[in-house]
DNA sequence: CCTACTTCTTACCATAGGTCAATTTTTCTG
DNA sequence: CAGAAAAATTGACCTATGGTAAGAAGTAGG
């Protein structure tokens, strides 16, 4: 996939491609590879080419809680420490063979003062994702467990084949044995 | 409060926060007052000046559930649409006397395009609080309510004081009943 | 300051989902 | 392919939160 491909409709000549390619670096994990570590600082976000990866958070229970899952042409980080260059407090691994860009962001901001399109790429890119998670935040405020799978399965048929059934659960916010139970009564149907 | 305070540290000309202050429109709401009726076109974004607003979400069983609350210097609209000058899927009340700067969307486009500074504005904004979404998912699968609710009062205590607890409760994603068992629970404490 | 309305609380029972433990099924690996 | 390891399922029981209904407390308007 060509970085043309990537910035495809924001109007970027040749040499600006070519200046954003020189920032971006190719990176290939196995399954299983943690690619940011929690408690590490956050100098990076990455934009997945192929495989799968999965952000996730521990809390004081030592449960984990999936954030996101991240398959071709998604961007992936901690953002909550990314933006900041702060301390990650998520997890990236790998779940599947994954071939990632990874991109600094100091200077991505660099560029973003160079390239006014590259910024208006990365602000529309932001919106996007800003309005998905407030709708994930309305869907868990208003949905059972079984509506909220039966979404995510709609949402993210690509996704649901890569997976474990517990990474599912922590995603939607339940354990695996209720997740299992929904999946008996929808069998039912 | 000036215009040059809300772009505090951006950088902006006189000449442009003028341009800018063109397109902002100052408009008071009395308690009660809708100011995004869900359906609607969403064709503006608004900044708080003073007061208390809320952004909720009716569900198909007839029940509200708050995404926000806004008082001074919060930017708010319902940004599921905004940001695609879509349809309203939420909608915006006002629970305290309020004024705003009610900011237009195409406008604001064609601003960002002259002015990078304030493209790279908007694209901080956005990012912060793509980070605070982030961390209200990660606090809705990983605390219990109550956890969530003395979070809500540490993080918002201004808020705390204009909003009614069946508000609270629908944003913490409980009845109000739960939240007062909850309540009845601290104040043992 | 009284009445009406809104909000909050309480009590009771119902239910979705959690916990723990055992078992089956699937997937990996030598 | 066999055995081990990981994942998924199931059952019994438990807990937090929901639903309903009633009453108490607070607030606002005449």
């Amino acid at each position: 996939m060509p970085l043309s491909d990537i910035f495809d409709g924001f109007d970027l000549s040749p040499a600006e491609l070519e200046k954003i390619a020189t920032n971006f670096k190719k990176i290939s994990y196995e399954k299983g590879d943690i690619i940011l570590d929690a408690g590490s600082t956050v100098k990076y976000q990455y934009y997945v080419l192929s495989g799968c990866l999965r952000t996730f958070f521990i809390d004081g229970k030592d449960k984990e809680h999936t954030l996101q899952f991240a398959i071709k042409d998604w961007w992936v980080s901690d953002y909550t420490a990314y933006f900041s260059s702060g301390k990650a407090i998520m997890t990236i691994e790998c779940l599947q063979d994954a071939t990632v860009y990874r991109i600094p962001r100091l200077q991505t901001e660099a560029l973003c003062r160079d390239m006014p399109k590259l910024e208006t790429f990365f602000r529309k890119k932001i919106e996007g994702g800003f309005a998905t998670l407030q709708m994930r935040i309305l869907s868990n405020l208003a949905d059972s467990a079984e509506d909220r799978y039966l979404s995510f399965l709609k949402d993210y048929p690509e996704i649901e084949r890569n997976v474990k059934n517990y990474h599912i659960a922590s995603y939607l916010g339940i354990t695996t044995e209720s997740l299992s139970r929904i999946r008996k009564e929808l069998a039912k149907k």
